[in-house]
DNA sequence: CTACTTTCGCGACTGAGTTGCATTAACAAT
DNA sequence: ATTGTTAATGCAACTCAGTCGCGAAAGTAG
């Protein structure tokens, strides 16, 4: 059980991925409201909202934990297999909704799949 | 141009990634040659090893850095596309030979693709 | 052996993420 | 609306992976 109440701080937060469709570094969510809240705060909000299955997160390629909201996303539901695509020129990152197959491997069981595509996105590959 | 000369601590780590053929943390190498060498060291050596194609790294789920050498490395064939598999029991990662194929992104160029996949292994699954 | 240059060790530092605790603010019940 | 409960926040101190600068040590070529 994550989100028990509706504070300001996580309207905010709410808001920053509801504008956007795109994922955000904790890094650059704390700097984005900074002035608005505690940078642990940011933490535990993310985190909440994680577990609510509202958000899910990833690591990005700079080893950064990184945010993202997508259509998806839903508690009941929270295995996202979709792949992420990060610009190495203007650094964003989007959720692709490309299904990729994943065969299945020998004598293992493969609980969850991190895909992360690095290359130019559409505005600064044309 | 990574390593220019072969020194006890080059060799010394060389020597944990021939035995076996499994991906190692940074932290966990430093653990192993703690007495013998200093962890700056160990970190340097690492990036000259993976410049020369020697060895190679990806982020495990932890958001730790891992390293392991595979058969495939080498200066020139520097992308590795095969997948990570890390266990959520024992931990250990290893290099699948598996081969993931990835559909074109529309509009956007993909240089690399990082795949880990988490589950229970072998050893672990039985 | 000597001279040159890479590599190493050490200590101090950076920056992401965490923790403990006192304070504040949601929310439910009265 | 007031009160009581407890989740949520702010703050400061902390942890830990990874980096940096510099003087000392060890490779390597001649």
């Amino acid at each position: 059980m994550g989100i028990i109440r509706k504070t300001k701080s996580v309207t905010t937060v709410l808001q920053i991925f509801e504008e956007k469709q795109e994922a955000k570094s904790v890094v650059n969510l704390i700097e984005i409201v900074k002035d608005k809240m505690n940078k642990t705060t940011v933490y535990r909000i993310l985190d909440r909202l994680e577990q609510d299955g509202i958000i899910h997160s990833f690591n990005g390629k700079d080893g950064l934990k990184w945010y993202a909201k997508c259509k998806g996303c839903s508690a009941s539901h929270h295995s996202d297999k979709h792949p992420h695509f990060q610009c190495t020129e203007c650094n964003k990152v989007e959720c692709l909704s490309v299904e990729i197959k994943i065969p299945s491997i020998k004598n293992h069981i493969v609980d969850s799949t991190d895909i992360l595509l690095t290359g130019q996105c559409e505005v600064c590959s044309a």
